[in-house]
DNA sequence: TATGAATGAGTTTTCATTCAT
DNA sequence: AATGAATGAAAACTCATTCAT
């Protein structure tokens, strides 16, 4: 009866979506999000405002698309396939400095995006628990390496969890380096020295 | 008309300049930069608008003093502390970290600034160059301790710059862990495994 | 294509157009005008906002199409049949008002639609025309009425005109007092009151 | 301290508020709530828009504060001077009509109101509470006029409450003609006709 | 110097209407 | 005829900043 099909609507739709995001993702984070406009990311993706509004209910939920469709390129796939691609826990968490160090290097187009999402941590409630989830499960996933290694005696008894927020806070802390001089971070020398560190200390007693 | 000396105009300026300044450092770090009025501040400061630009240019300039006040009572000087009352560079490490950890469990009421002033170093030169140098400094300070360390031969080889980084990098992730989520982030145990973790490594088999 | 024949056509025309005027006149008197939507109509009505334009040329059209649907259900056609129900010039008058009364108790989801009628009558042309037409045909009937009791010495000598907007206005200023407040208008006494003073005069010295 | 004194700033701001009010009360009710802009009354008014958010937190405290500042003109007090300028309740009705109905006549460029405001019931708890208090206040008043006549023998016996609902009703439905059609209402006639058929009835066999 | 009224440019948001399919 | 995506003009509201007093 429709000249147009559901579906061919639908597919409209997820193409209109996808482009406005796309824009969007990269205005919020150039700009930070008070700083863009709707009528920016409308000029730019080349929709008129009221089409953003069409997609998107307001600016707030237009932003928390871009945090989610953002958070979803996060870590935590790569964390687990790190799991699985390295035999004993020693050999994970040497290939999981690698892995992410290599990524930093490769994703600095959305680091950037990190300080703006971080600052909205107080004021949004979605984007608080996006955060406390991804670091509760990043925490799990190390938190059970490491206690892995401790019950097979490659590593010493430390506390599982506190050692994983602490191997975690390494690369936001480092991104956050990153941002505020890029030439001071090298992330292919992290790798190297993080490993090392951890895994055998600093010490030179042993 | 009036009996005040110039000196005592001068002190007013400053009682009433540090005034607005407190307020107004409570406002931008609870409501964000954008969030946070001109009006709010003057209020909660019992001045009109009239005067807040009478002791600051204007907005971004209140943020940047607030930003500076911030700044300074930063860990820089606790850091120089440290190394003059540990004598050795392990003792100096390890001193290190107890010190900012527990001085993070005392500060808990700035650590919410961070988020918002991380956000600002893409969009404020001047905070940038606050980030870059505080980060160059305290790089510095710990780079050193750990070169004298090599150098006496308490520590394995590394990269100094880099594994001061990474020093770094724990402290900023974790404060970004506990702003998400406080009752993850426990201060008092991060002393500890870290100067173990750092000082003896993870290995047990030494 | 289609085995449907133009009368078919004609009577889906007229249905879909019924179906829509129905749920516009529920929208319209539940938000008022500028407050209801043409989308919501069209959801409601389970049909395209496109679809509405094709029935009707725009939204005042619309709601000018519920104005008109509105004022066939009044009371001039009860008013006429009173007059012919009844013998005597009282016995209209009281028929009459038995005859209103009962009325407005079973419309009362249609009274709530008086208000934002009558709020267009300075904005509307056909609205204004609208009301002007049914007070005056009312004032007409009821003036007919009085004369012609007064002509048979069953009324007091007064001016007939004057006394059937009188009539007419106590109907609609009760509406707006129930309105207001429903449980403050009693329809059930208003007839006999009404028909015992109007009739008889409020005063006992006779 | 300041050059304004506080008093200096008050006496500005009942000034300009009123000079706000004013205008706003023209094209509320000249055009209705929506089709009033803001925008329009700044301008009309000579002053910013800024201005009137400065003096009304939104467009419909500002509209409330039309209706508010309308209220107060309405007829209680009249009503209640009737009460106390007539020796008998026969005479206190005579005199009521009299004057409402020349009050009608003098308060031709408000009465235009009523419908717009009338409108607003529904929609605007206020509003509607407003009137609830307007109509309880004139029953009551009316009511126990009737009730010391019925008392006094002068009246026969009537629900006073009723018969008040009745005499207020009259007034506002002859508005709505007025409204729809002034040159039909003549409200020089109405007291007249009104105090001799409420007073004595229509029925001429007494 | 202090005040707070006033500004007006800038932003988000809404919605009747159009139109390609 | 029907759809619903797209429009864009219009509207409410905000707020840093100015300035007369």
């Amino acid at each position: 009866m429709s000249p147009r099909t559901p579906a061919q609507f639908e597919k409209l739709r997820t193409r209109r979506r996808e482009q406005i995001l796309k824009v969007a993702a990269e205005i919020f984070i150039q700009k930070g999000y008070h700083a863009a406009n709707v009528s920016d990311v409308a000029q730019k993706a080349g929709v008129s405002q009221g089409t953003i509004y069409h997609y998107f209910p307001d600016k707030e939920n237009l932003f928390l698309a871009v945090y989610e469709s953002w958070e979803i390129r996060n870590l935590q796939s790569e964390l687990r396939d790190a799991l699985e691609n390295a035999a004993t826990p020693t050999e994970q968490l040497g290939l999981l400095a690698q892995m992410v160090a290599k990524r930093m290097e490769q994703a600095k187009d959305i680091l950037p995006a990190y300080t703006e999402f971080w600052s909205h941590i107080h004021r949004n409630k979605a984007i608080k628990i996006g955060f406390q989830n991804m670091f509760k499960d990043m925490r799990g996933i190390l938190a059970r390496i490491i206690r892995n290694g401790i019950d097979k005696n490659e590593f010493v008894n430390t506390e599982p969890m506190t050692m994983a927020a602490i191997l975690i806070a390494v690369f936001d802390g480092l991104i956050l380096q990153w941002i505020a001089d890029p030439k001071q971070v090298k992330w292919e020398n992290i790798a190297d020295t993080l490993t090392q560190v951890i895994l055998t200390g600093l010490s030179a007693n042993k």
